[in-house]
Parts: C-alpha cells; structure tokens; sequence
DNA sequence: TCTATATATCGTAATATTACGATATAACAA
DNA sequence: TTGTTATATCGTAATATTACGATATATAGA
C-alpha cells in the first residue's frame, strides 16, 4: 500500500466512467449487441437524446467506448476488452 | 439492453466507491497485506485521520471491506472475493 | 474515576456530477 | 440552396461528493 495516488488516477476515471446504471445499461447493451447508434440506445433507455449523448461522451473520453460514423447515424463499439473482464466480473457468475 | 435502471443501481454503487484514487489504494492494499487497521493506512496515505475514516466508511456501505475490532484498533478485510475479481480485471496482466 | 489512544461522525465550503431543454453541427436529399 | 435527420454541445439548476477541522465515541490502562 504506497501513496502514489497518481497511479491510480486513469484506473479511477474509468471506474467513475462506469459507475453509473444508465452507463452500465450501455456498456452491458454493447457488450451483447456489439454495436449501436444513438438513437436506438434513447429509445431503449427512454431518456432526452442529449442525456444519452452525454453519456456517451463520458464513456468515450475515459476510453470505454469508440465512435464510427456511418452516414447520419454513429455507431459505438466497445474499445477496449478490459471493459468486458470488468463487466464479467461485476455481473458474471460466481464461481471464482 | 433493457431499461431495467433499477437493476444496475447496485452495481454502479459499487463501482462508485471503488471508482476513487485513495479508495482504490486502500483496496488494493488490503487485498496485498489481508488485513490492515486504520492508522496504518493513515500513515502511509498521508492524510488526516477523518478523511481516511469517510473513505473506509464509503467502502463499508458499499460491502468492499468489512471492519473488526480489536482492542483499540479496528482492522478492516476486503468483504467480498468479487472484489479481488474486479481489481485484477482492473490492474491485472492483460493476457487473454 | 481520569487520561490516552484509536476511530467515527459532524459541519461545511469547495468542487463535481447530473438531467435536460435549447441550440449547434454534420451528413444527406431534394 | 433549403429542409430533414442524427448527434453533439451549451447553459444551468439541482444534487452529490470531497476534504478536513472539530468533536464525539469506544476501549484500555492507571
């Protein structure tokens, strides 16, 4: 236990990114769909579309998500498969 | 992907008290050294007694660690093996 | 009892996050 | 060009989190 808190600072943005349940409904929605643009995720959410642009851009800017335009519409994706270990090992079964 | 909020809120709490660079150390240690009373973390944070206090009490209501007395001191465990799962998806080796 | 030590809680100012309507931008079509 | 659709950003009020000194509580020893 050293107090080089700064190395901790990425791992705690990234965990803040995803501590929060519309986020997580997101995540865990492009975990199984692979991909989807935004304006699927607001009417599967039922939120305003600038909530949900909102969060998306928190998720994008701690990594956690990227962003493909595709004519008018922008796909996300997963970026990075640490988020699927950190999913599993919120919401997986419990055998350790 | 559902809007069954509800159903993440318990997971995002979680996250959100994990999601902190002082907590975040707090945590890892414990799971290095198993137990560790709080004077000790304390002293190697390098913070006042009452902040290092709040943030044990966060990780408390959230069931990250569990707290014993004994004597004096209070020593406090990490409470959930899901824990370990997280930080090592978190910080570990990224084989796979 | 009184005192000391270890820890928790209170009070609160500073800061950050949230939700969401209003507005802007980007791509496409007519 | 104008209009339409999809998405992002702005402005901001409400709410939550943070840090930390002051104070309270609990245990042990004299």
């Amino acid at each position: 236990m050293d107090n080089n808190f700064k190395a901790y600072d990425d791992a705690a943005e990234m965990l803040k990114a995803l501590a929060h349940p519309v986020r997580l409904c997101m995540v865990k929605g492009l975990l199984q769909k692979g991909r989807c643009n935004v304006s699927f995720m607001q009417e599967c959410l039922d939120l305003p579309q600038s909530t949900v642009s909102q969060h998306l851009q928190k998720l994008r800017s701690a990594g956690i998500v990227a962003a493909e335009r595709s004519g008018l519409e922008i796909h996300y994706t997963i970026a990075s498969p640490k988020i699927a270990k950190l999913i599993q090992a919120m919401f997986g079964d419990d055998e350790s």
